[in-house]
DNA sequence: GATCATCGTCGATGCGCTTCGACGGGGACC
DNA sequence: GGTCCCCGTCGAAGCGCATCGACGATGATC
C-alpha cells in the first residue's frame, strides 16, 4: 500500500509538503502542487486513517449512537441512520455505529480510545442516563431529541410543540366543533421520550386557548387492531364534525383505514390530521392532510450543529435547542364545515 | 488522556510490558500483571485506537456497506444492522457504516485508508457493481445476498428456495387444489435481487412436482392497495381450495387484510403463508402460518464468516454460499381440506 | 558445578502521518 | 546596495502503540 512517503518521492518532493498539499495548512506553489497531485493519482495514493488519527489528533469519524434492542422504534430510524451518514461524508467524515443497548460505557470507550470526534446520540428520553455521562465528556455530543434537562449538551428535534399547534390551529379555524388526538404507541410513552408530553401539552393547550373541545385516545397501537379501538375509541357518531389529530406516521395508515371501515368518509365527515412524513401523507390512501415531521431535516440539523461543534471548536456555540419548524400540507383528508356529511 | 507509559511508570514496568498484559502475547507473572491491571484501572487507561492502528496493521473495525438511497428497502434493513453490530462488538470490534450510495469507490476508500479490517456488503443484487471491486481487494469481503458470479467471495442468505419448497409442500400436502404466490415488490423485482428469482423458480419448480397448478401474481406492492390488487388477480373466487403464498414481511398484513375485507376467511376457505419473520407472523391480525425468514439469522452468520475470514487468514476458508434454514410455523391460517368453507 | 534452555522483562525501533522551526531565495523598500 | 520580510520548501520530532531481539534469572540436565 503506497504511502506519503512514496508519494514525495515520486514527485521530487519532501513528503512534509505532500502532507502540505492535502491538508491547505501551508501555501504551495502551482508547478508542486500538480506534480504532487499527479504522483498521488499515479500510485493511487490514499492517507493512512489510523496515521492521520495518530499524528493529527482527529479521526474523521462521528459516533453514531442508536437505540437499537427491542425496546426501540425500528421503523423511523433507518432514515436518520442514512441522512447523517451521507451528511458527515460530505465532510470526509464516516460514521462509526455504536448500539446503545451497550449502555453509558459506549460513551466513554469512543472517548477514551478516540475513536470519534464528535457524537451524536438518538433517541433521547426525558430521563436518559446517557446524558450525565455525555455531559461529562470531552468530545462534543449533539442530542437528538429534547430530555428534561441537557446538562448544556446542544439539542436538535422537531418542534412538536409547534406540530401540534399548527394541526390543532388549523381544525379550529376551519370549523370543527372538537379535536381528537389519537396519541402515540404505548412503547413510547412508557420509555418517556420526551415528544410525547410536548405534542399533547401543546395540543391540549391550543384546543384550550381556542375553546375547542378536545380529547387524547391513547396509547395507540400503529396496528390494525389498535387502529380500530382507537377509532372505536373516539366517539366520531355524535354529531357535529370532528378533526382527528393523529400522531406518529406508523399509525397513520391503519387509522384511516379503521375509520373506512368503520364507515366514515374522511374529508366529508371527518377531518384527519396526520402528523407524519410528508411522503407517507401523499402515499396514503387516501392521501392525508399532514403537518410534517421530517426525520431527514432533523438529521441535517444534527449534522451542522455537529461541525459548528468541530470547527468553531467552543468560539461560536450552536444554540442550546435547535428544532425543525414543520409545515402544514392539504391533502384530501379535510372535511369544511357545512359540507355535507355521508 | 493516559496512555500506556503512564501505565507503565505506575506499574513499575516497561511500556512494553503494559502492551504484553493487554494482548497475551508473551508470558507475564502473575504479580506483574496485577499491578498493570490495577493501574490500568486506577488512571481509567484505554487504548488509543489510531495508534494500535498504525501499530498493529489492524483496525478492530468492520466496514458495513448498507444500500440507503431511494431504491432501498428501508424497513427491514435495520434488524440486519443492528444484529451485525451487536455481533461484531462481542468480539472487541466495532462498525463503520458506508452507505451504497457513495458507490464501489468506498470500497476502495475502506481499503486503502485502512479503515476496517474486514466488509460486509449489504442488499446484494444479481449482477452488482460493486462486486468486481470487492472481489479485487485485499481485506476480506463478506457478501450478504447471492449474486449470479460471487467471483469468489463468500455469500451468506437465507435459502430461499427452501423457503419457496417447504411452503409449496405443505400446501401440496395439505390438499390444496392451487397454489398463488404474490410476489415481492416491483421495487426488488426491478433491482434485480436475486432471491427473487430463486425462491419464485423454487416455488414453481416445487408446485410442478407436486402436479399442483400454480401461478405467479406480482409484483406486489406492500400497500393496502397493491394489497387489493393482488387479492382480486389471485381469482380466489374459484372453487377449491387455494393455498396463497405471500412474499415478504410487509406484504403480509396488507394481504391478510386486503382478504378479510374481499369476504374471505384466512385458515377456512383459503389459506395465507406468509413468507416472513416469525415475529411479524405472529402478530399479524390473523395470526399467519409462516415460513421464517430471518435477518439476525442471516446477520449473525455474516459475523460468523467475517471472523472466520479474519481469524484464520486464508487457512481454514468458509464455504463460498451460506444458507439460513427456514422453518415453517403453523398459525391460524391454514385451512385444511374438507372443511366447510364460509 | 558447569551448561543450556526457558521464563519474564526491558529497550529500541518503526508504523505513516502532522506539524514546527529553519532556511534559501526573491521582491519591496529605504 | 543593503535590509526586511514573506513565500515555498525541507528536515526532524513526535503521536501511542506493537513487536523484535536481547538479557538476566531461574531451574533442569549430565
Amino acid at each position: 500500500m503506497p504511502t506519503s512517503k512514496d508519494v514525495a518521492r515520486l514527485a521530487g518532493v519532501s513528503q512534509s509538503t505532500v502532507s502540505y498539499v492535502m491538508s491547505g495548512k501551508r501555501p504551495i506553489s502551482e508547478e508542486v502542487r500538480r506534480r504532487v497531485e499527479e504522483a498521488m493519482a499515479e500510485i493511487g495514493f490514499q492517507p493512512n486513517a489510523g496515521a492521520r488519527a495518530l499524528a493529527g489528533r482527529r479521526t474523521s469519524v462521528v459516533g453514531l449512537v442508536v437505540p437499537f434492542g427491542p425496546s426501540a422504534d425500528t421503523t423511523g430510524l433507518l432514515p436518520f441512520v442514512e441522512t447523517i451518514a451521507t451528511g458527515v461524508r460530505e465532510h470526509d467524515y464516516d460514521v462509526l455505529l455504536v448500539t446503545a443497548d451497550e449502555g453509558p460505557s459506549a460513551l466513554t470507550r469512543l472517548e477514551g480510545r478516540r475513536l470519534c470526534d464528535a457524537i451524536v446520540l438518538m433517541e433521547i428520553e426525558a430521563h436518559d442516563p446517557r446524558i450525565e455521562v455525555a455531559a461529562s465528556l470531552r468530545v462534543p455530543v449533539v442530542l437528538i431529541g429534547v430530555p428534561q434537562d441537557p446538562r448544556g449538551l446542544p439539542c436538535v428535534d422537531v418542534d412538536f410543540a409547534e406540530a401540534a399547534r399548527l394541526a390543532v390551529t388549523e381544525l379550529a379555524g376551519s370549523g370543527h366543533d372538537r379535536v381528537v388526538v389519537l396519541g402515540h404507541p404505548a412503547e413510547a410513552v412508557l420509555r418517556d421520550v420526551n415528544y410525547v408530553r410536548r405534542f399533547t401539552d401543546s395540543a391540549l393547550a391550543t384546543a384550550h386557548d381556542a375553546g375547542l373541545p378536545y380529547e387524547v385516545v391513547g396509547p395507540v397501537e400503529p396496528t390494525p387492531l389498535g387502529a380500530e379501538r382507537a377509532v372505536e375509541a373516539a366517539g366520531l357518531d355524535r354529531p357535529g364534525l370532528t378533526g382527528v389529530v393523529v400522531a406518529g406516521t406508523a399509525a397513520v395508515q391503519p387509522v384511516l383505514t379503521a375509520l373506512v371501515r368503520a364507515g366514515h368518509h374522511p374529508g366529508r365527515d371527518v377531518t384527519v390530521m396526520g402528523v407524519c412524513t410528508d411522503a407517507a401523507a401523499a402515499a396514503a390512501e387516501p392521501p392525508v392532510t399532514n403537518v410534517s415531521l421530517e426525520p431527514r431535516d432533523v438529521s441535517r440539523l444534527a449534522v451542522r450543529t455537529v461541525f459548528r461543534l468541530l470547527d468553531a471548536e467552543g468560539a461560536d456555540a450552536p444554540p442550546d435547542v435547535a428544532l425543525v419548524t414543520p409545515r402544514l400540507t392539504h391533502r384530501s383528508t379535510t372535511a369544511r364545515a357545512g359540507a355535507p356529511a355521508a
